[in-house]
DNA sequence: TTATTGCATGTAACTAGTTACATAAGTCAA
DNA sequence: TTGACTTATGTAACTAGTTACATGCAATAA
């Protein structure tokens, strides 16, 4: 009621009366203040500071038509790869003065298109995903309301959105060549759960499809260092014998090669151990792991760069294919030819 | 110009117009479907499928002056403790229906005060920031605004924001305790950068307020595996001795651990190593890593818990203090006393 | 037969800004 | 002294929704 101890936030009207100008000269202040007196200006500043005024990003968003907000949908930060990812599109998107909501999917593509409905309903004006495999109802969402979707982490040409990322069936396959050609024979592939994760399954595709006279024994195990040395441990147990373990993933090397020390193995001596995706971390680690390369801030930073540009040209960006790379070190070691 | 042809997209009032009803009719359809007549809806309902048409979320802000976002700032993703920390604020903010912004800062106030201001920008209700020490700009933003900030990664009852976090100083000196306790007297400090984190810097002063006649080195790095290895091998290289690491992050740990087995020195038997966090993988490295507990998500989800109810009921939260603990593991052994 | 009630819908005034256009006053040149 | 022009400011109509209130109509009750 006491107009002096109104708990609402104040609005531009507000400023202006206070002031003793129009909501448009107060305007004026905020956005072109060179085509206000100074005097003027002043006892508007005065008014702004004195009401605590902050302008309502949603009544300019609704004149602007722009949110300047973009969602990205990663499956989980708790994974070295998708934070260093979510970290780059952040900081690329800051450039455009773009703003990143977060939004994790745990791989489910029911919580992935809830989660999209979400960002949709805050306004967001693109979205960057992870894969080329989504539910119907997230198709049909895209479909609908048109909004800029990036996907990320696979190359495809042909996929009805524009891909970002490599060829996962050829860096699995680089790997595979790279064990193939220090004579591992019988190799154990640990990989992550392969339901509703189309990377993973392009790379045990890719496996396959080379069609080297090797023997490899699928292991699935979640992408942590907990999982992996889990699955490790229940490998050992089993009393299966490789002589190399190839995982899908840098983390589950990481957490393979503690695992396999941990059980008094010597790594690369007894048996070699590599990874995919090369993490700045796995270059340090006693050994250091071989990897095949993936550019996960590269990715991140230029599926941001291609979103906004489709939201800014409302062109589609083309899709973007980033090399893999096999990088020896330490942890694999050739075998005597059997 | 052909309204067939216009590439706007429809609002609220194109659809009541092909509808044939009013807008308010048209808005109940979306609000309180059943306060529409089946035949009214069906009609609406195609028009909305027909033009594509998805509400604005501004004009829904607008009216209900809320726009269900909050800003999480963290240093970086591009370390697991702010990952996850982040991961488990999404986790439960999702909860209470309130999205996510992310934005890193760095480490650096200013970039923290820019960030902030561009979250207000966009009409975030409420911040989540990490430690207490922050710029005057920052502060006097939270002042003005008045919007709801928690402070995270200590506990300070006395701080003018309400804080969700743990005792730093004490975590640090109960890591030192158990070092002395096993007799080591030259110990290596490993800590992140102290400009600008307070956190690092109460870690620090708890050390040194134990006042155990210890001699205490300190080191700098960057907080990442390949800061802590760079660290660690200037240390060997320099021929100072010490029969311990205490690293103020398991992140360092993790790297000093690589970098003193690469250089060939036995962890526990020739060195110890000592983390302070306790992340996940900490259990599965060989050998295991001492450490003491910080609980990172349970701390992100406190967070963002008391930020929630603070923008709910307009009452600010209680601060909340996080035990720490001692997990001590292998990394960690006894030496005779000296 | 009239009054009461409920349902479905429309009218118009909100929310908080931006901005095209109008107007007023002041400056300068012819 | 008048017209042309600049500068500062105000009026009011936009942006896209929500919602209080009014209205019309049908069914039921008195």
């Amino acid at each position: 009621m006491d107009p002096t101890s109104r708990k609402k936030r104040a609005n531009l009207r507000d400023v202006a009366r206070k002031a003793g100008v129009s909501v448009a000269t107060a305007s004026r202040v905020l956005n072109m203040p060179a085509a206000v007196s100074a005097e003027t200006r002043d006892r508007v500043q005065s008014a702004i500071d004195d009401l605590r005024f902050v302008p309502s990003a949603a009544a300019r968003a609704i004149n602007s038509g722009r949110t300047r907000v973009i969602g990205a949908l990663v499956p989980t930060l708790d994974n070295a790869i998708f934070a260093r990812f979510l970290d780059a599109i952040e900081n690329e998107m800051a450039q455009h003065a773009l703003s990143v909501v977060v939004a994790t999917t745990d791989n489910d593509p029911e919580i992935e298109v809830e989660k999209a409905r979400n960002l949709l309903d805050i306004g967001a004006e693109g979205l960057i995903v992870s894969g080329v495999a989504h539910s119907p109802a997230f198709e049909a969402l895209v479909q609908k309301t048109r909004i800029p979707v990036i996907a990320t982490s696979c190359y495809e040409p042909a996929y009805a959105l524009p891909t970002v990322g490599y060829d996962n069936r050829a860096a699995a396959q680089m790997a595979l060549r790279h064990l193939f050609d220090l004579n591992h024979r019988r190799i154990a592939v640990l990989h992550g759960h392969a339901l509703n994760n189309d990377r993973t399954r392009a790379r045990l595709a890719g496996l396959q499809a080379l069609g080297l006279d090797v023997r490899l024994d699928l292991y699935e195990a979640d992408i942590t260092i907990e999982g992996a040395c889990q699955a490790v441990a229940k490998i050992l147990k089993s009393g299966a014998q490789h002589s190399a373990f190839l995982c899908l993933s840098d983390v589950l090397a990481m957490g393979a090669l503690f695992e396999l020390q941990r059980s008094g193995l010597s790594v690369p001596d007894e048996v070699s151990v590599m990874g995919l995706e090369d993490l700045p971390s796995s270059s340090y680690t006693a050994p250091a792991l071989t990897s095949v390369r993936l550019q996960v801030s590269e990715m991140g930073s230029r599926a941001a760069k291609a979103l906004a540009s489709w939201i800014e040209t409302s062109e589609p960006p083309e899709p973007v294919l980033l090399a893999a790379e096999l990088i020896p070190r330490q942890s694999t070691r050739a075998v005597k030819p059997s």
